[in-house]
DNA sequence: CAAAAAAATACAACCGATTGCGTCATTATA
DNA sequence: TATAATGACGCAATCGGTTGTATTTTTTTG
């Protein structure tokens, strides 16, 4: 048994599939009859659309494309699950492909994404990607862009990410209310401009509130729990040790605590802490992880309807970024005077704008 | 700038579009000479074959579709990012749709992937489906269909997924082993397979241990987190309260071990614990919290490469059961005597067969 | 009631590859 | 040298819809 087609349809009717093909999609110079008509022996024969063929004919495959470095981090798993979404509601459906963080693959994902000749693309970019002229060929061709958290300033590209400077601002600040003096950061590849913006947002945090920004306070890593332990050990070595660690990563930070915890150090009475990403287990570690939270749904929503957008405004679009200011979540990790019992005090807020 | 076809390098090279087709696709009886000049022009401008229309031609699509009820649940997104890296080493991309749990989602998202016609579907049933008759008819229909975990029985589909049986069972046997005398088990919604086995092995474990099966230490619900927490609410009014906590669910086991430290209660000392699905907050909190690992990675890999096997060898295609043995991860939640330090004690292995 | 306007449907090209088969040019064989 | 056997490529149909335009049918109008 063959899947039925429009010929099917139109031979059984007599009718020719034109005129089935615009009965389907409600054309309204179609009579009543004839739609009611093709519509029960369309589902009689149990026709579904061959969205190949449409696609091949009108241009559009409403297929997303995106290109995240891994699925199986909560925040980018919940970015698709957003995207996915929104896409869902509109008509479209999502191909999803993963770098490994690798440019390589980056590469490769896109020119799959491009025979598959999507009609737009959604990305996130691979840590070691030192060069981003994929994406900038692939703006310029036309295929509208969108990317998101790890984004690059390109031409005709849209982005969608958080203000991480003033994620950081605030989360060192919020160290610096809660009397903490001496704070460390744990940095990330500095290739990446989020990871660039934390380092200053937390530097200006400390500056404008009066405190040094003391270098041998800042470790470079790459983010994983490991690099936590082994800042710490690093750290502790110091002859003045910070009381407070804002990690550029939740990772980090738990790695952070664990190794604390194992020196006999109390959090956050000795060694207050921060991290960022607000990933689900914060609130199940003890203490509950103070982190930043990055809207990943915001973000993937946003990121979705953006390229929406983009695609049914083709040509006269002008790339539009979006910046959402993200939200620190307050947890018992750097909460030294039990201001609030609730465990989550919090400033927001975003806007959308240039 | 149009994209440029195979029309575009025939016309350039003064040949057919055929041998274009022929060339770019290495066909043996085009000559080295025309291939080497084919390949030339098409890199020169660009060129990137339309799958749109290749599919079209050639009836496969090259895209597998994937449905699972979320994409933000490690567990998931862990058999995603596997299915995904299988499928590309095969030359395949991959669509993936989220049910929400939900049947009519669940529906709607085979639809879509059939009017996709992709070559192959693996899928995972939502929680809230009554009614699996959209998936027999996509397996009678001749779509390859492979579930994982969430299976059903049905004809034409193969199926990936563990012994949740044998892992409830070992998980048991480990409380029971650790000296616990009155387990009690957090139970999933009984209409799915997987939660049915868990509370068998677990009643099986007990009986083969000379242990009477209680009614009343079984709580059953949504696996949630607060489903934990409610669930030891009541199990603790009890006259002869359990001593350890077999869940279903590592997010019932951190609800109940939240709310049994919240009344006091030491772990493991008091009351031992041992979740199901090994997420990766398992290890971060405290005390470790034992759990039944699903191999989400061999699950991903596995369904992969079956419904690719099942793609190539379309007809004569026997439906393949594999299950695997789930491995149980020893961490501090469960362990009351140290045996090991290292906090992670395993059994292990895999089966494939029938 | 004939002509004009509107409504409904038919015709046919098209999207960009793939592929079975036919054809011509070479080379090998007798 | 005539003929068979290869090798290399061209021809044209095809996949299943979509869509601009032509045509027929029906309704409206004078």
């Amino acid at each position: 048994m063959q899947k039925a087609t429009i010929y099917d349809i139109a031979a059984e009717l007599k009718i020719t599939p034109s005129t089935v093909s615009r009965a389907l999609s409600d054309h309204p110079r179609i009579s009543g009859r004839t739609k009611r008509a093709v519509r029960e022996v369309a589902d009689r024969l149990n026709y579904r659309q061959n969205s190949v063929a449409a696609a091949l004919r009108s241009g559009k495959t409403n297929m997303l494309g995106v290109v995240v470095p891994t699925t199986d981090r909560s925040f980018f798993s919940s970015v698709i699950r957003n995207i996915e979404q929104v896409a869902v509601a509109s008509g479209y459906n999502v191909m999803i492909t993963q770098s490994n963080d690798e440019e390589e693959l980056e590469r490769s994902n896109i020119d799959a994404l491009l025979k598959a000749r999507v009609d737009g693309i959604i990305a996130s970019i691979a840590k070691w990607s030192n060069d981003y002229s994929h994406f900038q060929q692939l703006a310029d061709s036309g295929v509208p862009l969108v990317l998101f958290d790890r984004v690059a300033e390109l031409n005709r590209t849209s982005i969608v990410r958080i203000d991480d400077y003033r994620g950081a601002y605030e989360a060192t600040a919020h160290l610096i209310e809660q009397g903490c003096r001496r704070i460390a950061h744990f940095a990330g590849q500095q290739k990446l401009d989020i990871y660039q913006k934390r380092l200053e947002g937390y530097q200006a945090a400390l500056r404008e509130h009066g405190l040094p920004t003391d270098p041998s306070l800042v470790h470079y890593s790459n983010v994983k729990l490991e690099d936590g332990r082994s800042g710490i050990k690093q750290l502790m070595q110091l002859p003045d040790p910070p009381d407070a660690i804002f990690a550029a990563s939740d990772y980090t930070a738990i790695g952070a605590m664990q190794e604390l915890k194992a020196n006999g150090k109390r959090i956050p009475e000795d060694v207050a802490i921060v991290g960022f990403m607000n990933e689900t287990f914060t609130s199940f570690v003890e203490p509950g992880l103070t982190s930043v939270d990055q809207l990943s749904e915001n973000m993937g929503k946003l990121a979705a309807s953006t390229v929406l957008e983009q695609i049914s405004s083709s040509r006269t679009f002008a790339p539009r970024k979006v910046i959402l200011t993200p939200k620190l979540i307050v947890r018992g990790s750097s909460q030294k005077s039990q201001i609030s019992t609730n465990g989550q005090k919090s400033i927001s807020g975003s806007s959308v704008g240039e």
